[in-house]
DNA sequence: GTCTATGCGATACGTTCGTATCGGAATCGG
DNA sequence: CCGATTCCGATACGAACGTATCGCATAGAC
């Protein structure tokens, strides 16, 4: 059967779990259920919970890159607004990884990934970095809602119009 | 009996623990033996482990402002800098206030105290907005292992040498 | 002194977790 | 058409969680 089909649809309810609930009320049954196949199910194409979340987690960071590729020039916008379901995924999987030693490397991986592009399209590694940090801390503040996204986007412009290069 | 101190001990012991394992890693349990106390006299000190956590979160929100507020010209660094134990157990609250209206509104509390300290001492919200998401996202991605704490000071004093002041 | 009330640590309870195991349908070679 | 094998969903299991309950010390009133 397809089993790698299943794996796909499996993180998706992964990822939507864990925006609703946050990481840690992501349990193996809930996935189940809201993946619409058996707890067994999930067992067997993941041995392990930990297996199930790497593989969620390297999917969440090829859809957030391949999205960032589809259109550099929104790659700012794709990448920092926190309206996007991954935002809150992210984070959440980000939170982890730093307590985590299995999921610290994928998410590592994204980063690199994700740095790299930005290097490229900015032609300057500092500006990718502090682009890319900027986008996270506003997109994490939005998420708690310290700042509306109109606010979040004002700080993008403004900080980009000095010595960052145009904020698009 | 001292209440109030334990209260204190208590929150330590989750901040301790939420550091080396985040924040879904404390359990009732461990935090009484990291404190020392009793399992029950963590149940008469907070009635319910919610109520535990929001005390430990009000209890870092102040602990980190205190920090800012105590040597201004250091405020960037105190906050930026991934070098305190803070930084790791306030990633972690926020990943759980994201999906926890019972943390949501002391972390934005937290926030937007940070934030007036941070307007007054820049005299441009905007410029605090901005210091203040930077900072933020470089902490993260030290955290993660994505930069070291020597290339988010180059961020932080390039990101700042333009439109948002002096680093410091 | 005794009696009472208060605060303590230990233990018990019900739930839920991740994981392991098991009986039955479906598939394929003969 | 039949036996073996593989795959599936359901169920079982041990552990660990948050919370509730329970004896037992201890301090103050009389």
């Amino acid at each position: 059967m397809d089993q790698d089909g299943r794996r796909r649809v499996i993180a998706d309810a992964v990822c939507l779990l864990a925006d609703e609930r946050g990481l840690e009320g992501v349990t193996m049954r809930d996935v189940a259920a809201r993946a619409d196949v058996s707890l067994g199910a999930v067992q067997r194409c993941f041995r392990t919970k930990d297996e199930m979340l790497k593989f969620a987690l390297e999917e969440v960071g090829r859809r957030i890159l391949g999205r960032v590729g589809d259109s550099p020039a929104e790659a700012v916008r794709a990448i920092a607004l926190p309206e996007r379901a991954e935002a809150k995924v992210w984070l959440a999987f980000v939170a982890q990884a730093v307590v985590s030693p299995h999921l610290a490397p994928v998410l590592r991986a994204s980063y690199a990934d994700l740095q790299a592009m930005f290097s490229r399209l900015l032609g300057d590694p500092l500006k990718a970095r502090t682009l890319l940090a900027l986008a996270d801390g506003l997109t994490t503040q939005v998420l708690i809602g310290h700042l509306t996204p109109d606010q979040a986007r004002e700080v993008l412009s403004g900080g980009l119009a000095g010595p960052a290069g145009p904020a698009g």
